[in-house]
DNA sequence: GTGGCCCTGTGA
DNA sequence: TCACAGGGCCAC
């Protein structure tokens, strides 16, 4: 489900609520969810303070005072609320936090997730490093350089999408936003990353930002499972060029946009043969 | 690179 | 009943 605006969105509604705030406790943390590499979870967690809450890419870094770093990526379908301890459970709750903050109330920190693609983990900094250092997940979307980024798509032959979709090369784009992004700039998914010129590059660079930047400032897109940490849904589905509009006429040219299966395997993509070249 | 798999829910 | 869904990992 949520990709880099969907996760800004509900990290912005966090950390208002979770910055400083003391975890006094664990009242539930699912094993089938929550792991750790520096002791039994919960145990762990316990008594920490949360100092910073950073995001790159989809994944959410919670910074603790001890050094450690407690990770949660949502998944497809994965939700946070911040919620009165004594309110009744969602199904498909993995974690609950109880967080207490300094002259404000007590709540607690509930995350829940039917299919269960998230991710719940903590680690000391050097299994952080080895699990997030840039080998692995690449510069944030919102911020890489053009440089870097028009570097980074020179020096592999896969197509477009699935360039876009490796959160190695650039971090946070997802199957909605590839899509969008790649029709905003007029480049067909099929194109080999490193047939672009230095112009299109260029153009996709900024595609990719003014795209996410105006999902950012729609609150995200909310389709199916989606919501922000308020309850309340993003709105760019409204404005949605391409994803999910297969057969619909193109918005530029008016032939209808078409669905291939076959661009990146497993997965939709849309897209304009007419506009994208 | 491709395909399969991890899961549940929903809509055709 | 089946296909499909904002993701990502692992074995071929």
């Amino acid at each position: 489900m949520p990709e880099l605006p969907e996760v800004e969105t509900v990290v912005r509604g966090l950390r208002p609520e979770v910055t400083s705030a003391a975890i006094a406790a664990v009242p539930w943390a699912s094993e089938l969810m929550a792991e750790s590499v520096v002791g039994p979870f919960a145990a762990s967690l316990t008594g920490r303070r949360i100092d910073a809450l950073v995001r790159q890419g989809k994944w959410m870094f919670y910074r603790l005072d001890n050094g450690w770093i407690f990770v949660l990526h949502l998944g497809m379908t994965g939700r946070v609320q911040i919620a009165e301890p004594a309110a009744e459970l969602l199904p498909h709750t993995h974690l609950r936090l109880l967080l207490e903050r300094p002259g404000r109330p007590t709540v607690e920190f509930r995350f829940t997730d039917p299919r269960r693609f998230g991710e719940v983990l903590l680690v000391d900094e050097s299994a952080w490093q080895a699990r997030f250092g840039p080998a692995q997940l690449g510069p944030d979307a919102l911020t890489i350089s053009r440089g870097d980024f028009a570097s980074r798509l020179a020096a592999t032959r896969r197509n477009l999408k699935a360039a876009l979709l490796d959160q190695r090369l650039v971090a946070g784009i997802g199957n909605i936003y590839a899509d969008e992004s790649l029709f905003a700039a007029r480049l067909a998914p099929t194109r080999p990353a490193n047939t672009l010129t230095p112009r299109e590059a260029s153009r996709l660079h900024r595609a990719v930002n003014a795209v996410l930047v105006d999902a950012v400032a729609a609150n995200g897109t909310s389709i199916r499972d989606y919501i922000t940490v308020t309850g309340v849904p993003g709105e760019f589905q409204e404005r949605l060029r391409v994803y999910g509009r297969a057969d619909q006429p193109c918005t530029k040219c008016r032939k209808p946009i078409r669905l291939d299966r076959g661009v990146v395997t497993g997965r939709a993509t849309c897209w304009c043969p007419q506009c994208q070249k």
